[in-house]
DNA sequence: TGCTCGGGTGGGAACGTTCCCAATAACCGG
DNA sequence: CCGGTTATTGGGAACGTTCCCACCCGAGCA
C-alpha cells in the first residue's frame, strides 16, 4: 500500500503555512528560524512521513557524501573488517558507504566501478582490485580513489597496503626462532601482496643463514592451492619440518595435507599462515599467522580519500602498515 | 589531477554540433537519431570522457534502477551468496545493487535504511534484519521490501527463507538413518530461525519415536555457544552419540569440545550442522550439514522486489525453499 | 524621527538529466 | 506541384533540492 508519491519540500512547506526555503533550513540545521516555524515544519514533516530527498540534493549540491566502496569478492572475510573501518571513518564525518561488487570478474569489477561513478560517489575505495592500472587512474581523474591490499603503481590514486615482505619476515623469524631451518613455503601465485610475501620469506630466510634451504612450492589464495603445494613439499626428502603459507586459507589446505600425510601439527611439522582471518581463529584450527590491521587500513583508505575530497592533492601516497604476528597452536620447536 | 567538473550533456552536445535532446537519446539509444549525428555525438562524449550523470536521471525518471540491500553483518559469510543471487536477478534486468551495512547493531542497521530511502532506492531488501517490525513496515509503505532469512510478519512486505522446520527434520532423519537414537541438539538462542530449528528437531524426534531422548543444549549461533553447549551434552549420562547443532559456526565448536573430551568424530560420535558455508566444506572440518539454497534465495527476494515494482502488490508473500542435506565426514553409524 | 542593523523570510536560479511537443526537412503519392 | 506523412531535431518544462539575494519588520541609536 504504497503513497503515490513520496512528500516533498513544497507539500511540507505549504502544510507548515512557510516557504520551502524555511523547511530546507529546518531539515539541514542550518541558518536562522523561528521557533515557532521549526516547530510548524517539524510536525508538518512527521505528518507527511517527509524524508528529504538525497538524490536532488546531490544533484544541486554536486556532492553526494557517499563514499564509493569495490569490493572484488564478497565471500572473502578478509574484507569485511577492512569495510568496518572505511565505515566507521566515513560516518565520523558524516559521509555514507555504497558497496559494490564484482565477482572476481575484471569486467563485472569495470561494470560496479562505473556505477559508482555514475552515482557521483565523492570517492571511491577499492578493495584489492583486479582491474586494469588504466582503469584505475582513469577514475583517478574524475574523484578521489584509493586502493587497499594491492600494491597498484597508479599516479593520482592513493594506497594502503601492509607491510607484506615484512610480514613475511615476522613468519620466518618465528619459526627460525623455534629452531626450525628447513623452513618452505606455498607461493601464493597471483594473489595480492604474494610477490612481496615470497620476497620477505627470501630475504629472512638468507639473513638467517638459511639460504640454501629455501624451498617454494607453487600455489594460490586458496584451500586446493595450499593442499597441493604442501603435498609437493612433503615429498621433499628431507621434507621441510616447517610451512609458511601465504594466506590462512591455503595454510588450511596445508594443513589437510599434512594429516593426511599421517603427520600431527605441530609436533610434527609447524605451520604459519597469513591475515589472521576469522578461519585462523577458529579454536578447532586455533593457526599461528600474520594480522593485518585491517580495521586500520579501512580507517586509512577513507582518510585518503577525505584528504583529496579536501585539498585536491596531486601527488599519490602511500601507506604501507606493519603487520604483527599471532601465535596460536600450529607452532612448536621442530622434532628432534 | 581532477578536472575541474565533469562534463555534461550540454559539453557534449556543443562539441557535437547538436542538441542536448539528441546527445540524451543517443546515449540512452531510444528514439530515432541519424547516423551521423549518432557518430558525433559518440565522438565527443569519448573525447570529453563523459558519464551520464545517474543523479540528475534519477531525479527526473523517479526512479534510481537501484535496488538496496541491507545487510546486518558482512562477517557472516552467509550472506555473501545470497547477495551473488540477488545481484545476478539484478543485473538481468538493468538494476543495480547498493549495499549497506548496520553492524549487527540494530540502530545502526536503521540508520543504513534510512540511507537507502533516501537515496531513493527503488526496493530494499534486508538480510536477516533486527529491525524492528514497526520500522520495517514503515519502509514498506514507501518502497518495495523483502525480508531474507528472517520469518517476519509484516503487511506489505514479501519473506523469503528457508524451511527451517524442514533442515532440522533432515538432519535428524539423516543421523537416525545412521542408526542414531541418542541425538541431541544445541540450540541457536535467538539466531534467525533458530525456534524453527528447535522445533523441526523435536518434530522429527517425536515422529521417529525417539520422542523420549530429546535432550537441547542452550547455545547460539556463534563458535563458543557451539562449544560450551557441548559440553554440557557430553556431561550427560549416557552421552549423545549425535549431535545436531543449530548453526555451522556452532557445529565447529561442538567439535573442538568433543575432540577436546578424547572423542574422535564420526567414529565416536556424529556432527550435523546447518547452513553449509563455506567452512562446512573446508576439507579440514568436513561437517556434514544442511544447505539452504542461497542463490536462490537472493534471486526470489529480487523477484519479490521486482513484482512489487512493477505491479503494486498489497498482499504479502512468503517463499518458503527446500533446505537439503549434504553428508560429509562428521556423521556415521554409533558406534556399538 | 530617521537610519541602520539584523533576525527572519520568501522566491528565483541552478544542478544535469528526461520528457514532451513543436518545428523543420525530406519524401511520398496522386 | 501540393497536402500529408515520416524522420529528425531543438527547446522548454519538470524533477526536488540548495544557494543566493532581496525584502520586511521591529529595535536600537543618534
Amino acid at each position: 500500500m504504497q503513497t503515490d508519491r513520496p512528500a516533498t519540500i513544497r507539500d511540507v512547506a505549504s502544510r507548515a503555512g512557510v516557504s520551502k526555503s524555511v523547511v530546507s533550513r529546518v531539515m539541514r540545521g542550518a541558518g536562522t528560524v523561528s521557533r515557532q516555524s521549526r516547530d510548524a515544519v517539524l510536525e508538518a514533516a512527521e505528518q507527511l512521513g517527509y524524508r528529504p530527498n538525497a538524490v536532488a540534493r546531490s544533484l544541486v549540491q554536486r556532492r553526494s557524501f557517499n563514499v564509493g566502496v569495490l569490493v572484488s569478492d564478497l565471500h572473502n572475510p578478509f574484507f569485511a573488517e577492512i569495510i568496518d573501518g572505511i565505515e566507521s571513518a566515513a560516518a565520523a564525518v558524516g559521509y555514507r558507504m555504497l558497496i559494490a561488487t564484482g565477482n572476481r570478474d575484471r569486467n563485472a569489477e569495470a561494470q560496479a566501478l562505473e556505477t559508482l561513478l555514475e552515482l557521483r560517489a565523492d570517492g571511491v575505495i577499492l578493495l584489492s582490485p583486479r582491474l586494469l592500472p588504466a582503469v584505475v587512474a582513469g577514475a583517478g581523474q574524475t574523484v578521489p580513489v584509493a586502493v587497499v591490499a594491492n600494491l597498484m603503481r597508479v599516479p593520482g590514486v592513493d594506497v594502503v597496503v601492509n607491510d607484506d615482505v615484512r610480514g613475511a619476515e615476522l613468519a620466518v623469524e618465528h619459526l627460525a626462532g623455534l629452531g626450525h631451518r628447513r623452513i618452505a613455503m606455498v607461493d601464493g601465485g597471483d594473489g595480492a601482496g604474494a610477490a612481496e610475501r615470497r620476497r620477505g620469506y627470501e630475504a629472512a630466510m638468507g639473513r638467517l643463514g638459511l639460504g640454501g634451504l629455501i624451498q617454494v612450492a607453487s600455489g594460490d589464495y586458496t584451500e586446493e592451492g595450499g593442499y597441493s603445494g604442501a603435498q609437493s613439499l612433503l615429498r621433499l626428502d628431507p621434507p621441510p619440518t616447517a610451512i609458511f603459507a601465504s594466506n590462512d586459507l591455503a595454510a588450511v589446505g596445508a594443513l589437510n595435507a599434512v594429516e593426511e600425510a599421517g603427520l600431527t601439527v605441530p609436533r610434527d611439522l609447524s605451520l604459519v599462515g597469513y591475515d589472521n582471518t576469522a578461519l585462523a581463529s577458529l579454536r578447532h584450527i586455533s593457526l599461528t599467522t600474520i594480522n593485518q590491521p585491517r580495521r586500520e587500513i579501512g580507517e586509512m583508505a577513507m582518510q585518503a580519500i577525505l584528504r583529496r575530497i579536501n585539498k585536491n592533492r596531486v601527488r599519490a601516497r602511500r601507506a604501507v602498515l606493519e603487520p604483527k604476528l599471532v601465535a596460536r597452536d600450529t607452532t612448536a620447536p621442530p622434532p628432534l
